[in-house]
DNA sequence: AAGGTCCGGATTGTTGACAATTTTGTCGAG
DNA sequence: CTCGACAAAATTGTCAACAATCCGGACCTT
């Protein structure tokens, strides 16, 4: 393979779609885009050396993700959520992890059930020894298990959806000072219903681990 | 087939993307064209109207409301929804309109309140009156009007999606003999909920709903 | 000076032609 | 008769130029 991106050369087709898509979606997530600037079509196909086909299609793309607002003749910005609008998604992801969470308990096979397990002590051992990130990752690979093994592929796409509009505000939750600690007695419950094949008992803890985060969402920090 | 409108002119641009959206819409959900068949661009085009160009960013914006399924390189075709999957968006519906259901309870004003009421009425009218068509539009309205009074847009968007991918369905199991009669008093028992502001009872009244829409999924006629 | 109108620049939207890809059809070898 | 390779046709994907639209500001009118 070559390493195309020599000066000069912009990636055409399916490529260069992705690839800006890939670039965008970080760009916007990690917030080296700030919320509302606009995004001029020209000017990102040039800074990533993609054509302008392909950064639009990028863009449209990222519309249906909710990351990206678009207005007929004025262009596209970055979509702002708005603390309410975070705690509105995070309602509808406690329906469906509620959901998921009871299915997983339905379905959960041995196998998985050490794989759970096996999150749970990485959980317990990233908070004894101090990693946030760490934890987060964790916390993400755990609801990802979780919704894997209820099997429910329409609840993972939407889900897929509104996690990625999140992003931004879950990573500055995790990084907040006592938060994993609050928050892993809530994971370990939700592993432990299911592994004990629990569909009520897992689906109220989903649901209380997710009022949990709510909460500690409408009492962000002032700044 | 139809004879379109004028000979010659096809609608490009905005419009024609609106007219092929609607026209294409409407043909899959009526049935019209069967699941599984493939979609041309040309060939759609030409019997719409509208440019190659319309059709295609149509055809995309339906592939993101899952009524139509892209292959790159091979074409749309339109997506079948098996029972299964009927079964699993159900299932979401279930976990959202909950949400919506306990969220109404809390919100609903005098007026609103009203508002239900009068549909409670028309539903058992509807239903005395055997007039299936009519108790399908009014259910229809009640899940709206539910939505609506949750103020969850989040929700109600996620809803939309599912919705359109399960007219068919839902409609064919509006006009089994007997479900209206069925069905009625668990609207009815929504509606008391809501009115009497109890979230938890009207959050469980929705989902035993969702979950009789499901039974009776599962025992679809065997043709 | 207030209000309205009309250009100018910038940006998005559309089109028709062309390139890339997949599928279908044909033919010959085994 | 079956299988595989090759070529032709059908279909989708991409692009670069062109057209439509919008915002801001200068200019004119009253």
């Amino acid at each position: 393979m070559d390493s195309a991106q020599s000066a000069g050369t912009l990636l055409a087709g399916e490529e260069g779609r992705q690839h800006a898509i890939a670039r965008l979606r970080q760009a916007i997530v990690s917030g080296d885009m700030a919320p509302g600037q606009r995004l001029v079509e020209e000017e990102l196909a040039g800074t990533f050396e993609v054509t302008r086909a392909s950064l639009r299609q990028a863009l449209i793309d990222l519309t249906a993700d909710g990351l990206v607002e678009r207005i007929p003749n004025r262009g596209a910005r970055v979509r702002v959520i708005t603390q309410d609008e975070a705690v509105a998604i995070t309602e509808c992801r406690m329906a469906l992890e509620g959901l998921c969470a009871a299915k997983a308990a339905q379905r959960v096979t041995g196998e998985q059930a050490r794989t759970l397990t096996r999150l749970s002590d990485e959980l317990r051992a990233a908070v004894s020894d101090g990693e946030p990130v760490r934890y987060s990752e964790l916390n993400r690979e755990l609801h990802r298990t979780v919704i894997d093994i209820s099997g429910q592929e329409v609840a993972r796409d939407l889900l897929a959806r509104l996690n990625g509009q999140l992003v931004r505000h879950q990573f500055r939750l995790s990084l907040r000072p006592g938060r994993p600690q609050r928050s892993l007695p809530e994971h370990l419950e939700i592993i432990a219903a299911i592994v004990a094949r629990d569909p009520a008992r897992a689906e109220e803890a989903a649901r209380d681990h997710l009022r949990s985060v709510i909460r500690a969402l409408t009492q962000e920090e002032p700044r």
